[in-house]
RNA sequence: GGGCUUGUAGUUUAGACUGGUAGAAUACUCGCCUUGCACGCGAGGGGUCAGGGGUUCAAAUCCCCUCGAGUCCA
């Protein structure tokens, strides 16, 4: 749908669209923009451009236009209080990880709290009406604006004002006046100052018309009232009308306080500190008309950086003034900024990570790491998060729970750039000639090195435009879910008996039954869901393979034929199975708190499978579990099935679950019901889950953990069993440690075999080589080496066939003897195990005539095997111990011919 | 979920394509030299080549599996 024709549309008929009572009581005028042509309601009878097009445009900065100054912190009591003092519930934030939505990862608008997809559908659902909300929110599309522009941030708080028309609720007159009134009642701000721009808003199939409001140019807040669905040429007004006023708390702060920037006024003490801890000078003369010309600048150029360019030559900035002064100031505010939304997003569980939202986190870490080093900054990062929650926690208290946790986290994190970097760095000094676009991309895909990496250490002077293009052609197929449609129209829903009595066996009426499938009018078979595998069993004496739900139809797949639909049928649970299964189902749960318990508050369960005689449970996390940390979970979570805590299970209405649990109850994600069922092991987990469960813990009897393993970076995966498989793991356990010790001590004594073999061969060979050399002609033995002597000028050979030595004796020979007589031929033969093997060391002398790689060759094939290797030292072997004498006698000829 | 890279003394690594005695630097220990304190010379200890399996007479090297580290895409 497109938004300008939905605007004009609505700018045809502004009585019916925009003009609020308050226009009419305090003698708005509406306007054209002289520049643009959009309409505006002023009290202000000189004003003939809309607020994007004025002579006033962010004069504020420098000359705010309000008697009152209001930080960060102070902004927002003033707007509570406003509200609060006018019949609105102030809510606590929601998370800024959206685990109530699956379509985002991030929470990016107050009105983003309220809205639950069910099904296909976004419905609406207030904790109060009206309210107001201080809503952070991430947004990771300006990055590259985030300390330039002065107004961009990566996390904002959004105040939302909701309200829905109805009794307690109100509609477009009493919102507008509301905010005009926080304005100027609350802030102080002249009625004149303030501009209502008509605008509209679309998405996700509804729309509505809406007005902007703006204070010098700044947008403060943006009041929609969201009406209508569908689409232009066929809509219809909603059921549910919908009051979704969001306005930017920084703004409220920047235009009270009127600094260069907002972030000099969003972050508490943190932006001074660092400001003088880097000693830049914050010259109000140079800053003030800069960051101005930037504001005014933005609209009108799509390149940021022509932004900047523009502003320094109005303002007539020197080099020596950016990089003095600016470019060190955008640094820290880019810093700031980032670790603030790192803060937020850490404490509600997000992890830097290669994968999805995750992706967005590690940029911005590794933004903040590469600022400070680009601009030599030296920050204790602890220290800044330190100083930032302890602002922060003015308004959101619970990020003090979760400080040491950001810190861990943020150090790890850092640690990883670190050594990543250090291989970028190695990969890179690899390169031998400039890369080719298909070798930027092997680079990119298998090492990670960033086009932009290569360009910034000078590899590539431009990042050839072709490289995207082709990246993106890599990555295009798509995969496509199986949807299995099945004829279910008119069946009613299916009355599940594994939430009452949940009998073992039962009757029950097929409501239809086609192809393999039976529909029953109730069931007691539990279907695949929430990671818990169905349960096993049958119906009238047919075997069940699958169980599957569709909305609240369960639908029972079954081998043979299926009974006639009218016909009542008994079933039959696999008992045994399904005992099975909820262990192991309840035992995710302890898992999941234990692991939290042990590791952090970072972990949240990622997904979960049971099985009947095992089950896995994946949860985030930032580095692979060590043996303690295994040991600790399971100590944690046996300690709980020792306490016989009881599991209670409730039902709840959503709004009422999450407002009283918070959003740890959506461990196994997002529930698409009204009511949720929520399943508690006394305080310790409390999880929205429609899985079977024990009574008490103490019915697991005993967790093991049987493997953890990292599946993806975030995400680590334990492999456990419980109840019976649990007993028998660990026997079957014992028995292998016992095993395997015995293994170890075998390996234990190879080992010292072989530090004694080396000795002897130090203190033996000198000597033995020592006596046979002492001899002229002629055959001798010493220590089962045999030396035959021929006259000088001829090879000499010597051998062994001792088993007493091993390999490394024989090299050793080999080589003394070589050294000291250069027309010698070593050769050794000797049993190891199953085989028999030669080495052979040929003198410098003689090698040339007889290489011992051609020997060693010979007598291996007589060995019934294969050898080889240079002319002066070869081994090989072969598997006939009994033809060594054949062996050596052909070695002699070979050698003395 | 899919792909790719990678794992060798405490550390940095060579060797892998082409299977054949695991080598160097640095640190460590000892000795000598020197006695101006990041010097020179010599000797020595230190490696389950991530783990397991396969092929082979022979595997750090080739193949498979597992584990760890890293990275890109969805």
């Amino acid at each position: 749908m497109n938004k300008k024709e939905i605007l004009e549309k609505f700018s045809a008929d502004p009585q019916r669209y925009y003009n609020v009572n308050l226009f009419e009581d305090q003698g708005f005028e509406r306007k054209s923009c002289n520049e643009c042509g959009r309409f505006f309601w002023t009290l202000d009878s000189e004003r003939v451009n809309c607020p994007d097009h004025s002579d006033d445009t962010y004069s504020f900065i420098g000359d705010p236009p309000t008697s009152k100054r209001f930080d960060y912190t102070q902004s927002w009591k003033e707007v509570e209080s406003f509200f609060v003092k006018n019949n609105h519930t102030s809510i606590n934030r929601y998370p800024v990880v959206c685990r109530w939505r699956d379509d985002l990862y991030f929470t990016i608008a107050s009105i983003v709290d309220f809205q639950r997809v069910m099904g296909s559908k976004v419905v609406f659902e207030f904790p109060a009406n009206p309210l107001v909300v201080p809503q952070t929110c991430l947004r990771f599309k300006d990055l590259e604006n985030v300390g330039v522009t002065g107004r961009h941030f990566s996390s904002f708080c959004m105040i939302g004002q909701h309200s829905i028309p109805n009794e307690n609720g109100y509609w477009k007159d009493e919102c507008v006046e509301l905010d005009f009134k926080l304005l100027t009642q609350q802030f102080g701000i002249a009625k004149k100052e303030i501009t209502f721009v008509e605008d509209v808003w679309e998405g996700g199939g509804s729309f509505g018309s809406s007005l902007e409001y703006f204070v010098r140019g700044l947008e403060l807040g943006n009041a929609v009232f969201t009406e209508f669905q569908g689409d232009l040429s066929n809509y219809k007004t909603l059921d549910q009308r919908i009051i979704d006023m969001g306005a930017g708390l920084e703004r409220f702060a920047w235009i009270t306080m009127g600094t260069p920037t907002a972030y000099d006024c969003c972050f508490g003490p943190i932006t001074q500190k660092l400001i003088q801890k880097t000693g830049i000078d914050t010259d109000s003369s140079v800053l003030v008309p800069y960051f101005t010309e930037i504001a005014k600048n933005l609209e009108l150029y799509d390149d940021l950086s022509q932004v900047r360019k523009n502003a320094i030559k109005t303002t007539g900035l020197s080099d020596e003034q950016i990089n003095r002064i600016i470019t060190p100031l955008e640094g820290i505010y880019l810093i700031i900024d980032h670790i603030r939304t790192l803060i937020f997003a850490i404490s509600d569980g997000a992890l830097p990570s290669n994968v999805g939202g995750g992706y967005n986190l590690r940029i911005m870490l590794r933004r903040i790491v590469s600022t400070m080093n680009r601009l030599k900054l030296k920050f204790d990062l602890d220290e800044i998060i330190d100083i930032q929650i302890d602002y922060l926690k003015n308004t959101y208290p619970e990020l003090e729970k979760t400080r040491e946790d950001v810190k861990e986290i943020i150090s790890i994190e850092t640690g990883r750039y670190d050594s990543s970097k250090q291989r970028m760095q190695k990969i890179v000094s690899k390169l031998d000639k400039e890369p080719k676009v298909e070798d930027l991309i092997t680079l990119y895909e298998s090492d990670g090195v960033t086009p932009e990496y290569l360009k910034e250490m000078k590899v590539i002077s431009e990042i050839p435009s072709t490289f995207y293009a082709k990246l993106s052609d890599l990555h295009q197929s798509k995969k496509q879910k199986e949807q299995v449609n099945l004829p279910l129209e008119g069946v009613s829903d299916t009355e599940l008996l594994f939430y009452g009595d949940d009998p073992r066996e039962f009757d029950a009426k097929v409501l239809k039954s086609f192809e393999n499938f039976v529909i029953l009018d109730k069931t007691a078979f539990y279907a695949r869901g929430g990671g818990q595998e169905p349960d096993h069993g049958d119906i009238g004496g047919q075997e069940i393979i699958d169980i599957t739900k569709h909305g609240n139809i369960v639908v029972h797949e079954i081998k043979g034929d299926v009974p006639k639909e009218g016909d009542t049928v008994s079933c039959r649970v696999d008992a045994k199975r399904r005992e099975g299964i909820t262990k192991n189902h309840t035992s995710t749960h302890i898992i999941n708190t234990s692991a939290r318990s042990v590791l952090g508050s970072w972990v949240w369960q990622h997904s979960a499978f049971k099985e009947e005689d095992h089950a896995r449970l994946d949860i985030t996390h930032h580095s692979a579990l060590t043996n303690d940390d295994v040991k600790k979970i399971e100590d944690t979570a046996n300690s709980i099935i020792g306490k016989s805590i009881p599991v209670k299970i409730e039902n709840f209405d959503r709004g009422t679950a999450e407002q009283k649990y918070g959003f740890r109850i959506y461990q196994g994600g997002v529930v698409p019901v009204k009511s949720v069922r929520i399943v508690s092991i006394g305080d310790l987990d409390i999880e929205a889950c429609g899985g079977t469960h024990v009574v008490n813990t103490s019915d697991i009897e005993q967790i093991k953990i049987t493997k953890t393993k990292r599946i993806q970076d975030g995400v680590v995966r334990i492999e456990f069993v419980s109840g019976d498989s649990a007993k028998e793991f660990v026997k079957k356990k014992q028995q292998d440690s016992e095993s395997k010790e015995k293994e170890e001590k075998e390996k234990e004594k190879e080992k010292e075999k072989r530090i004694e073999q080396r000795q002897i061969a130090k203190e033996r060979i000198p000597v033995i080589a020592k006596s046979l050399l002492e001899c002229k002609q002629g055959t001798i033995t010493v220590d089962d080496i045999t030396m035959e002597l021929a006259d000088s000028g001829k090879a000499n050979f010597c051998y062994s066939t001792s088993d007493n030595y091993d390999d490394v004796f024989h090299i050793g020979l080999g080589e003394a003897l070589c050294k000291a007589d250069p027309k010698l031929v070593y050769c050794g033969l000797f049993e190891q195990g199953e085989k028999i093997r030669v080495i052979v060391y040929a003198g410098e002398d003689i090698s040339k005539e007889k290489s011992a790689g051609e020997i060693v060759k010979s007598i291996s094939q007589i060995l019934g095997g294969a050898g080889g290797g240079s002319p002066k030292f070869a081994q090989g072997g072969g598997i006939e111990k009994s033809r060594k004498e054949d062996a050596i006698k052909n070695a002699k000829s070979m050698i003395i011919e």
